[in-house]
DNA sequence: AAAGAAATTGAAAATCGATTTCAAAGAATA
DNA sequence: TATTCTTTGAAATCGATTTTCAATTTCTTT
């Protein structure tokens, strides 16, 4: 089942509808490049769609968080960011400070011993933010 | 060193006042349960030091964090935390979403994979951030 | 098709923690 | 003392996020 499927899907679940604006905002962000912000979002929607509005983006994307199809991160620059979320896999992240540039990694043994540290504090985990902050190779030489 | 001669030290090398505000706010920080919010130091400072400013809490947090003697964290429930940072010891955190409690854990073998996820990209790690989410034990039960 | 009911939209306003401004107060220096 | 500089705290500002609200659009019922 495809992203707009799920989408439709949750829209008629919870009494909402599948809007133009709604349809165009998700597919401008399964487009776009990963990590983009609500702004970065509504300036590259504009450009094809003038007359959509800040507040139906960060509406939108609220509900593409709700129902899964994308995940909230925040990498400490006062802006939340947003990426598309596929069921099967999990990355996370390295973020360089000086450039900006965003590199995923997955690193199953760290997600083991991480399931083992909450398993010792009888802790259940529902989510996890793991950053590495730092430069990049670039920004490190100069 | 203690932390007050620290932050005497950092004081005069900045040409700033170690003045009684800075000092019973430091004072109160380092006696403070950790991870608290400059709101929480703010109106624990009141009822000592009732003529004492939100602004100059939040200005001495600053400093300590500028100085090396307070980290700051963001749990993500939209107050920055601080809490006194040892220089020679390092942990992560689980948070309960539920009630709040904050649980602190070591864990060498997932610091060590971090470096090798870092190295494999030329990556220089500067600091990072690692979160889990979800239940404490006791919130999970009901 | 027409009317009524309900959801959506976007501009503007509100929110809220973090940060800055600024005039008064306090120190240090000459 | 006069001068210069820093600090203070109340209030104002900032900026991203979120909400409000009147107008518009969509859906449902006659
Ligand atoms: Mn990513
Ligand atoms: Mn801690
Ligand atoms: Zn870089
Ligand atoms: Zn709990």
């Amino acid at each position: 089942m495809d992203q707009a499927k799920i989408f439709n899907a949750f829209m008629i679940h919870k009494g909402l509808k599948t809007t133009n604006q709604r349809k165009a905002i998700l597919n401008s962000f399964l487009h776009s490049r990963s990590h983009c912000s609500t702004e970065d979002l509504y300036l590259k929607l504009r450009k094809k769609h003038p007359k959509i509005g800040y507040a139906t983006v960060h509406r939108t994307l609220k509900l593409l968080v709700e129902c899964g199809i994308a995940i909230e991160q925040n990498f400490g620059d006062g802006h939340a960011r947003f990426e598309p979320l596929r069921a099967d896999s999990h990355h996370d992240h390295l973020v360089c400070q000086q450039c900006g540039l965003i590199i995923e990694f997955e690193e199953p043994q760290i997600e083991e011993l991480q399931n083992q540290v909450a398993a010792a504090y009888q802790f259940t985990i529902r989510n996890h933010r793991h950053e590495l902050y730092g430069l990049c190779f670039r920004c490190a030489r100069k």
